[in-house]
DNA sequence: ATAAAAATGGAATATTTATTCCATTGAGGG
DNA sequence: CCCTCAATGGAATAAATATTCCATTTTTAT
């Protein structure tokens, strides 16, 4: 109400901030839209880190922050770095805590192994979130949504997730069949054309998905081949790859991106179903 | 090498310190003691806080939370937290960053979608954590370790649980029979004393999952059950119940938990049907 | 091309926060 | 019961950090 009071009030949450970010970003100084740019890259900083490490990283002087700060509508850094850390020191209640208190001397070994195994699911989520290309994912969709069937197939521990993704596909109303492989030598008998096969394999691949995969290739079905790697030997056959690598502990892992992933697909799939 | 080194080297990570922590709690005086529970509990506040703000949770003077740190083997409060600091800012090294990047306007819906999922699997995981009872996954191996045979049982979203378990089962060399409940009226017919029914279902449970626990009972079967709300019909009947509860994006569900929770069981069995 | 306005970086200052010191309290041993 | 030594809390000091100020540079408008 005084001087000049670009944003009034400041931001009371960080999607709230990244709002404003969004919106003030194109009127800004040069130097105040790298702190925009290096802010948004690193957000989970601020909570740690001091302005002059957070100028220094946005290559600019501490004095260039603050006023970056202001801009957003703080009254400094202090402000805005004390939104961050409440918010993370209420993310993990007591999370963390817990682990420690799980992996402590004293605690069975099942219950450490489940600490483990559920470190490494938030680890190849956060992995795959990073890495994820969003138009691989919607080319998948577009195949998926215009084949005719939907055929899935994957042996051993994929074959749990055909078996979730099939169980997902019939609750959106999507056409789908579940190959299970086991005395099914003829399965690709009923690919087609205009159906597209959904392949699961994981290294080491089963020799029964790639002879499907190349049967279906054969055939002019469109194929998307979800795996681990990118070395799939079949990976050129496939119109789609989707990379779901999963963290593992002892050599073990759970499929718990492909799991994920699979149903991000099914139900988005759902949603566009439903809009026709 | 000089005055009364307790000990000489501070801890180069978080895990190490908590090690640290188990040796030295018992000969620490009363106020130090408090630190070192505080600690344990609240790991994931040091990042954030200040001293003086640990030491008011710990209902403790600064000075000897000081010192409590210095009996750690750090020189101060500011080493022990750039442990902390550190570990946090490697450990979600961009994640937060993409996972704005994503949610922000623009991206495609199924991506949003992936984050989202993403975000109820990290829930789930962290919920089932902290509520989980060592005692019953014990109990649970027990059982399965006992048993003759291991009876998988599951319908519809149940089933891909079930399947991977079946793999893992096999895998580690325990026996286990995987019911389809498709055209296996008599799946029941093959339950004996000594063997383990492990049955899932989750809400809205279905009839033949909860009729084959049923079953079970009468023939003295022994069984676990797998679900999602301690409220299932059939708990009472179950020696042992494990409740995996999912967050929900929309209604919809990723059986993220469930999956951890059965690769840890089959993992764990593993483990002690070698050393036998 | 020039003046006015905005932006910038560095240095000075204020504030917060960590750390040390010491007088006082409390516990354990003879 | 007294002496000794460890432990404790508060206050004093040191260090780190945020914030402001201002001289200088850069941009913009005319």
């Amino acid at each position: 109400m005084s001087t000049k009071p670009e944003t009034a009030q400041p931001p009371r949450s960080v999607s709230e901030l990244l709002d404003r970010l969004d919106h003030i970003d194109d009127s800004l100084p040069k130097r105040l839209r790298q702190c925009a740019v290096l802010l948004r890259r690193n957000i989970n900083l601020v909570a740690v880190s001091t302005v002059a490490e957070m100028a220094a990283l946005a290559d600019v002087a501490p004095s260039a922050f603050m006023r970056f700060c202001q801009a957003l509508g703080f009254s400094g850094y202090s402000e805005m770095q004390a939104l961050f850390r409440s918010e993370y020191a209420q993310s993990r209640p007591d999370y963390d805590a817990r682990l420690s208190e799980l992996r402590a001397k004293g605690a069975p070994d099942a219950t450490n192994l489940f600490a483990d195994f559920a470190e490494a699911g938030h680890k190849s989520l956060i992995n795959f979130t990073n890495s994820l290309n969003p138009d691989q994912v919607e080319a998948a969709l577009s195949l998926l949504q215009n084949a005719q069937m939907a055929h899935l197939f994957g042996m051993r521990r994929a074959y749990s997730v055909t078996t979730y993704f099939h169980y997902m596909l019939n609750k959106m109303g999507v056409p789908a069949m579940l190959h299970s492989g086991v005395g099914m030598v003829a399965a690709s008998a009923s690919f087609r054309a205009d159906d597209v096969l959904f392949a699961v394999t994981y290294a080491p691949f089963s020799p029964e998905t790639l002879d499907v995969v190349t049967e279906a290739k054969a055939r002019g079905t469109k194929i998307i081949l979800l795996t681990d790697s990118a070395d799939c030997p079949v990976a050129p056959e496939a119109d789609v790859v989707l990379v779901a690598r999963e963290v593992d502990v002892e050599a073990f892992r759970v499929p718990t991106v492909s799991m994920t992933l699979v149903t991000t697909l099914a139900v988005a799939l759902g949603q566009r179903v439903q809009k026709e």
